[in-house]
Formats: structure tokens, C-alpha cells, sequence
DNA sequence: AAAAAAC
């Protein structure tokens, strides 16, 4: 099968890109003749999210891509953007949108909704996340993009069906013709026969190098691909490009044609990156009190690597007197659908979460992230590099400044620092955690 | 060994 790798070089604000691989499975035997780059037969409209007027571009060459993109394009045999790839490309490709994750998620909801066929009403679009969260922000892009078009879509997470009240599931999948949800949900849904899969079309991974290396998360997820029909589309998304990913996507879509963009979905150079020299754990407890006592600071994330530790600094500061919350999977799915709506909403600042937030999520105002634990692998003892970027990835969105700060408190953490310093070629900066104009000053040049 | 993810 023809393999047909396409680099874009960056040609965006601050020059730097990371890899976002593609990978796309068609197991068709018979090559597709395209007329455009997403087919569709239904007419979409798709809106700007500020309302914006739309641009309407009648050749993929107004778009301003790449040439070297634009030559794959039509090597593919792409002549003319169809109806909607004129109205939703000028958007998905506009500065500063480009640099959100909501770029990313567009194209392959854009996708999905190209893919179905609104006649049928069954579900033919399915799309795995890793948590709860990113599972429902993304069934919000869907209905802003298909705001026109007559989608049926349906969540498949936990406990979703207590809020569609008077339908049962088997009534909502049995009509649902795009579906976002979580591996457990969609592989229960699928062996109990509630949910369809002779219709599938699409099945986008997203966050699927994640998805992929962890136990339980990639079972699942490997189970429900091998449920799929044939002929369906394998579409894996991924903001990381290590072998072992490469490796293992081959494993499981195989014949794939690939695709390499590189788009600076993940950036650590509009983040400011510092960290803070703690005595012992018990003194990061203090600085972290200190920090919002003495500091003014607008929406922000701490990161902890237990759910026993997001609860212990939650009461605590809530002891001394800070208004935080917290959300990690030993909540029940009410109380983490109202934290991560309180969050949304701007009606809570201080938001202490686990790795289940890590990625993915975007909350607009969220100009600090705080590690208060460095991302480490399960050993205790190496960096967790991929983390790290997601992590502070959840400041800095939509090329807005973001601000980090890591918590160091003993030699291993120190180390850690240093070596996720030397593996991203970005100073971390110390500041003082007892002189805090000067941190305020650090800080105020870098938020403003 | 962490966290996530089903009933």
C-alpha cells in the first residue's frame, strides 16, 4: 500500500512545532477517487466560535498551506475543496485557533461528521478519549461543528444515561450516529449489543500514544478496534512520536497510510517554565500556601501524581482559608461533571487534579500550572517527558502566555528537573520561595 | 509501583 508521508514546516508565531502524527487506515482494496480532501454529500455550515465572519476559500491554494502539504494534496488526486472543507479550512487553519487543541480536535470531528450519512440512523462515527473530561469537551466541539447539520450524537461515559432522562441507552445508541466516549463505556456498550458497529465508518483514537501504552486503557481500546468492521476508517491521533508509539500503532493498524503534520499543537516556548526550590515535602504544602496567600493568580491547575495526595493538599488548603477544588477518578461522575463545569465556568481558580487531566483539557484561562509533583514514571524515579508537556500544554492555549512552575524538593525531583530542562533545550528558572516581590515580579513580567 | 477506564 502506498505510504505517503507530508511535512509541513512551521510557519506560525513562535516557530516551533512538534509532531502531531496521523495515522489514517483505510482497509478498502479499492482506491478511493477524491474529488476533495473530506467527502461529504450533506451541506455543513460551520460557525466561528466568537461569531466571526467566515472566509470562504474556492481552491485549496487561499488556504496558505505548505507547498510541500499542498503538493501531497494533490498527488492524492485532491483537486477542489468541497462545500464544506471551504468554510471549515480557512478556520481550522486560522492564527492563533491553529495552536489549540481544539485544532487538532476539529479536523477529526470534522471528519466524523464528512463521514456519516444522516439518513441512517445508526451509529457510524466513534471516537475513544482517555478520560471522562476530554470525552465530553470534545462532544462540545462536535455539536458547535455539526450545530447544522442534523447529527444524532450520544456520550459513552459512565452514568451519562442518568442525565438523558425518559430514554434508555439502548434507545439513545440505537439512533446515535456519532459517538465520543471512554474505552470501558464503548466496550461494555458494544459486548452487550446496545451500541451498533455494522455501520461504523470512523474510529478516531484520539490522545492514542496514551491510549496505547497503558495497560488497561490500550486492552480496551485494541478490543473495541478489532470489533470494528473491516471496512471501516482507523484514524489515530497523537501529540507525541517516539518509536515505541510507531511501533505499536503499526501493531494495531497495520497497512495504514501515514502521515507525519508537524503543527505546534504542544509548545514549551510560549510557556515560561520556572521552579521553586522546597526543603521537604512538607514545606511544598507551605510555599503552595504562601504562593496564594502572597500572589495574586488567575485560573490555575496543580498537578499532584495520587488522589490521595489531590485530596490531602485540597483540605489543607481549604484549612487555611484558599477556595480550591479537586478532581481525580476516585470521584463519583456527578461531583467530576460539576467540578469541571465549576472550573469552566470560571466559578472556581484553583483547580488540584491528577494525570487524569493532563491532557487534552482546555480551560482558557488557565495561565499557571503548577507541578507540584514533577511527572515521573512509575518507577519514582525517571522523568515522564510526554506528561510534562501535556501538562503545562493545559497553559498557553490559543497562543496566550502560560506560566509553569515545579515543585523541587529532594535530589530526585531535583534531577528531574534538570533532565526535562535538557530533553525540551528550555531554561527552567529557580525563584525564591521566601522572597516573593521577587517572584511577583518574575511572574508579572511573564502574565501581565 | 500512579492514574485512567465498565457493568
Amino acid at each position: 500500500m502506498d505510504i505517503s508521508e507530508i511535512t509541513t514546516s512551521s510557519s506560525t508565531i513562535n516557530g516551533d512545532v512538534e509532531n502531531l502524527t496521523t495515522r489514517i487506515e483505510n482497509l478498502n482494496t479499492e482506491e478511493p477517487k477524491h474529488s476533495s480532501l473530506l467527502e461529504s454529500s450533506y451541506e455543513v455550515k460551520v460557525t466561528s466560535v466568537d461569531d466571526e465572519p467566515l472566509l470562504s476559500v474556492t481552491k485549496f491554494e487561499e488556504l496558505n498551506l505548505n507547498p510541500n502539504l499542498l503538493k501531497g494534496v494533490y498527488e492524492m488526486g485532491f483537486t477542489t475543496p468541497s462545500k464544506i472543507q471551504a468554510k471549515a479550512l480557512p478556520l481550522l487553519l486560522k492564527s492563533p485557533y491553529s495552536q489549540s487543541g481544539t485544532g487538532k480536535t476539529a479536523a477529526f470531528v470534522l471528519t466524523m461528521l464528512s463521514r456519516i450519512n444522516y439518513d441512517l440512523k445508526a451509529p457510524q462515527a466513534l471516537c475513544l478519549t482517555p478520560s471522562r473530561e476530554l470525552a465530553r469537551q470534545i462532544m462540545v466541539e462536535v455539536r458547535k461543528m455539526g450545530k447544522y447539520t442534523p447529527v444524532i450524537t450520544a456520550e459513552a461515559i459512565r452514568d451519562s444515561h442518568a442525565k438523558t432522562s425518559g430514554r434508555s441507552r439502548h434507545e439513545e445508541f440505537a439512533e446515535a450516529q456519532l459517538i465520543v466516549g471512554t474505552p470501558g463505556t464503548v466496550y461494555d456498550l458494544l459486548k452487550r449489543k446496545v451500541m451498533e458497529k455494522k455501520h461504523m465508518k470512523i474510529f478516531v483514537l484520539d490522545e492514542a500514544d496514551n491510549m496505547l501504552d497503558q495497560q488497561g486503557l490500550g486492552d480496551q481500546s485494541i478490543r473495541i478496534k478489532n470489533m470494528m468492521p473491516p471496512s471501516c476508517q482507523i484514524v489515530l491521533f497523537s501529540a507525541t512520536y517516539s518509536s515505541e508509539v510507531r511501533s505499536f500503532a503499526t501493531r494495531f493498524a497495520p497497512n495504514a497510510n501515514q502521515f507525519n503534520l508537524k503543527v505546534e499543537e504542544l509548545s514549551v516556548k510560549t510557556i515560561k517554565q520556572f521552579y521553586m526550590d522546597c526543603k521537604s515535602e512538607e514545606h511544598k504544602l507551605e510555599v503552595l500556601d504562601d504562593l496564594y496567600t502572597l500572589l495574586t493568580i488567575g485560573q490555575s491547575i496543580i498537578f499532584v501524581q495520587k488522589r490521595e495526595t489531590a485530596d490531602k493538599i485540597a483540605k489543607r488548603m481549604t484549612e487555611k482559608g484558599h477556595k480550591v477544588i479537586n478532581l481525580h477518578g476516585g470521584l463519583s461522575t456527578t461531583e467530576r461533571d460539576e467540578v469541571m463545569d465549576g472550573f469552566r465556568k470560571g466559578s472556581a481558580k484553583v483547580l488540584i487534579t491528577t494525570n487524569v487531566l493532563s491532557r487534552g483539557i482546555d480551560v482558557l484561562q488557565v495561565n499557571l500550572v503548577i507541578n507540584y509533583d514533577i511527572p515521573m514514571d512509575i518507577t519514582g524515579r525517571n522523568p515522564d517527558f510526554e506528561t510534562y508537556l501535556h501538562r503545562i500544554g493545559r497553559t498557553g492555549r490559543f497562543g496566550r502566555t502560560g506560566v509553569s512552575i515545579n515543585f523541587v524538593h529532594d535530589a530526585v525531583s531535583w534531577e528531574i528537573v534538570q533532565a526535562i530542562q535538557k530533553h525540551f533545550q528550555r531554561e527552567i528558572v529557580k525563584v525564591p520561595t521566601d522572597d516573593w516581590d521577587t517572584v511577583e515580579k518574575i511572574l508579572r513580567k511573564e502574565v501581565s
